[in-house]
DNA sequence: GGTGTCAATTGATCCCTGTCAACCGACGAA
DNA sequence: TTCGTCGGTTGACAGGGATCAATTGACACC
């Protein structure tokens, strides 16, 4: 089920979900809903801060930005969601945009159909406050990756994070696949593009990590990127 | 329970309550308790990360801090609460250090009450559940504006939030005070104090504030600071 | 094939902020 | 009083990342 357990420092658990979280079949059990998958093209949008919720979805496949633009244009992505993540609980208006950066497929519920739930399945509604506090404990590590660490180190943090995902999700902890952009790193990380670039290809000199696509990340000495990406010394 | 080693925080302030949320005489009605004031003295720790909640506080006077440390030492803030103020909602863990910038009168209200009436009245669980949603937006705009704010749009940032959140008690919006020192501005920001005590500087030399003392903040051009905060260029 | 577009990488340079340090004023103790 | 401490301010300097710019590679389309 979904515990907040309390997180050890920088490492982990940094990325995701601002307004996701892993528990999707138990959240579709609970939520009558008609079963209907959408696909969504890349770069579409799903919903604009502000706006009024209207569904809860899953994600089936692809994956997920979410993002908030400042009045001059700089835009800051607040996290990502991927496959098994619930998206859009929270607030009944959303904190930030949502897009996808890859096809995706999802499936809706209803945001009357999920608050009828948590009404009247109090079991449910323990899962989706836990849900939401797990957005916060993911939310204010992200405060504390980007607003001490490094550009080494964040970047670190972030391919970290990816990385126990995989393991939590039963893939290999040792390559990882970034469906995103530079730029929706670099957003994440409050760096620019280069820098991210730049990082990556010191990452590769020092052997930390192989890439035979920008797309995949394959770990070469995971002990001390975690060593970088927990702030520590090292 | 008050353990009082360590570190000198201090402070108070900004908008938001990553951690805690105005409400409280709805709070203090809804949850029985023995109306019993603690009163604490400056830097003390209220509790640490990790550790389970014992009590749901109500901040009747001085001010709190919120923190995490890394490994290495280094030292976050994740936000401050002010009187009238509910802090340690959330999960049953908490997420981070709370230490008083000042000597704090609190309102402690047990834990295992608080969730009794979040049971047995929904009306309450809703403004509980809303409680987290408001620290959840909080702590996103945190991330905004440490992860692309220059070291002036942050600070810019910060006092206007204080200027807001007086007018909403009341007050003026034109004075504020600042109860915490300058590292607790600094590690909220993501600065140094060097730089946070500059950027006073250039705010007063540029007209558009003023300090008697280093704790008290008078606004000569808030506009300005306004659209400094914005991120919008100006 | 050639061309256009977009993402990523790399290079050169700049500047904002961190670092290290000195100094100042307030305050408390001896 | 003098001394010591603490918090804040200011100065000098340097380094990390941003900025501006060019290059490369992948891919779609004609």
């Amino acid at each position: 089920m979904f515990d907040t357990h309390s997180h050890q420092i920088a490492h982990q658990n940094v990325i995701q979900l601002p307004y996701g979280m892993s528990a999707a079949h138990s959240f579709a059990q609970h939520c009558p809903h008609q079963p209907g998958i959408r696909k969504v093209a890349a770069n579409e949008t799903l919903w604009c801060e502000g706006e009024e919720r209207s569904h809860i979805f899953i994600v089936r496949s692809g994956a997920i930005c979410f993002s908030r633009m400042l009045p001059d244009g700089r835009r800051i992505v607040l996290g990502f969601a991927y496959p098994g993540d619930v998206i859009g609980i929270g607030s009944d208006f959303h904190y930030c945009d949502a897009q996808t950066v890859q096809a995706t497929r999802l499936e809706a519920i209803p945001a009357s159909s999920f608050k009828r739930a948590i009404v009247e399945d109090p079991s449910f509604g323990k899962q989706a406050s836990a849900a939401v506090n797990q957005a916060l404990d993911a939310a204010y590590q992200h405060v504390v990756v980007i607003s001490k660490l490094s550009a080494n180190e964040r970047l670190a943090s972030f391919l970290i994070a990816l990385s126990d995902r995989n393991d939590k999700h039963g893939l290999s902890p040792l390559s990882i696949v970034l469906p995103m952009r530079r730029v929706d790193i670099a957003d994440y990380l409050g760096l620019t593009i280069e820098t991210v670039s730049r990082t990556f290809t010191i990452f590769r000199n020092a052997g930390l990590i192989a890439m035979d696509q920008a797309s995949i990340v394959i770990f070469k000495d995971i002990r001390k990127l975690r060593a970088l990406a927990a702030g520590g010394g090292e």
